[in-house]
DNA sequence: GGCCACAACTGGTCTGGACCAGTTGTGGAG
DNA sequence: CTCCACAACTGGTCCAGACCAGTTGTGGCC
């Protein structure tokens, strides 16, 4: 009784029983079926029964629990946090695939924007980033390491690189500008005009979720990006990871150019 | 000695080490490091140890080696296969999000494609699917839910919604010609122009895994595709699913019209 | 009321084991 | 040589338990 979990109503788990006379149907997918059901009216934020509470309302093992569990926050339904316990997720962000900042991106959703500098350095280009930047073989590189936020929560963290050569001074002129782009643009009157960019999933390796405060091996959405100028020149190549069970993409698509 | 695993020198996996000095990094991560330099220079294929010898060798359980596998297959660098076994991955698909056909796109890797009709059938459109089609709300749908392959092995399965009444006898049609796209463009003189699409991180549900060939919960990549004609009129409604481990998309970018 | 220590709670990791489900190899019979 | 039954192997699921790490609540002291 201690927070009301108990007095919800005993529900047998039947692990062998089909659900469209397939094969069998793993028991902790039809424990999300039923934890789906549970939080469907529940607003963002709501806090969800422990786990311990759930696996005795299942009649399960908590490790069958928790998997459920995982699969809900993975899919950005849920948010975990250690300690303190399960809650309801806010609707993930749809993030527009195209050339702008993100202080702009994140302010058209009615959020706050904000960065955090995470390291700011010379780095020698390896062949791959050479050829990216169209610059010699070990050829000086600006790293810009990067923490997004929306509402002081952690939602990307971005590496972009950019040629020394090309823009000489520029770890200076960040001081002087609120942006990278508005540096470029006003310092050496350069503007993005086209980018090509991958995108693919990757789960969070142990630096990566301290930086975005999530587990280890939470699915990411890989996003990297290699920019160009009105006159075709490589501009930057940057690398996004973004948390998948927060965002989601948009894009607009066209018929192949013959 | 059965397949020569057992003579690699036995590792010691330190839980508590830091990497970089920060906090503890969980061991299945460590046995992942590990298991990532074993996998390094061998071929697409190539069998990897069975768990079970792989926890002798790192001298940890089989849950944790489970564990690091698994992210090795979510991420598509290893491929597991149940009674057989796990396999170094082939490179993931570079898809890019354009308006072409499936066929036209798995060709320009080289890969020979097929498609297999899982479903086709008239729906009524609940709200939704009718405003995404601009018909009244319970308007006959035609729905076609089809497995793409490529090389023989499921990549996608897709459901594309077209409204029934704008494409009379669209379902007869359909044995005609090679595509859907085809038969829109001879039978009926319309042609896809442009579309919005929207990306996101999805989990395999028990359906999907099996039309996939893969696991209930490996993380797949939702597509849906709002499809529009040259004079703005909505053509179809298409929800895909990818294989999260074996594709990555391109697209090109440009900054926002003002 | 504020502070601190401790207990109780929360989720995260790991162990060992059992059992299920799919694949392959082996031996015996025809 | 082929076929079949069975064993051994592979990965997939589930259990119970222990322990770690972070958060919150409680009680006692000032």
């Amino acid at each position: 009784m201690l927070n009301g979990w108990e007095a919800v109503e005993e529900t047998d788990v039947t692990g062998q029983r089909t659900l469209e006379d397939g094969p069998r149907v793993p028991k902790y997918y039809q424990v999300k079926k039923q934890l789906l059901e549970l939080i469907e009216a529940m607003p963002a934020g709501n806090p969800v029964p422990p786990e311990r509470a759930l696996a005795t309302q299942f009649g399960t093992s908590r490790t069958t629990v928790r998997q459920a569990l995982t699969e809900m926050v993975v899919e950005g339904r849920l948010l975990r946090i250690q300690g303190k316990g399960t809650f309801v997720a806010k609707p993930k962000v749809a993030q527009v695939l195209q050339l702008t900042s993100y202080t702009q991106e994140i302010r058209s959703h009615g959020l706050h924007p904000a960065t955090r500098i995470l390291d700011v350095s010379y780095v020698n280009a390896d062949d791959e980033l050479a050829e990216l930047l169209a610059i010699r073989s070990g050829g000086r590189v600006l790293r810009i390491e990067r923490l997004r936020l929306a509402n002081g929560e952690p939602m990307a963290v971005e590496t972009a690189h950019l040629a020394a050569r090309r823009f000489p001074g520029l770890r200076r002129q960040l001081d002087r500008y609120a942006s990278l782009y508005e540096a470029l643009a006003s310092a050496y009157d350069v503007r993005l005009a086209e980018a090509e960019a991958t995108i693919e999933t990757v789960l969070a390796t142990p630096n990566e979720a301290r930086l975005l405060g999530v587990d280890v091996g939470l699915p990411l959405v890989l996003h990297c990006q290699h920019s160009f100028d009105a006159d075709g020149h490589p501009v930057e190549w940057v690398r996004t990871l973004y948390r998948g069970d927060r965002y989601k993409f948009v894009t607009r698509l066209r018929p192949p150019k013959e």
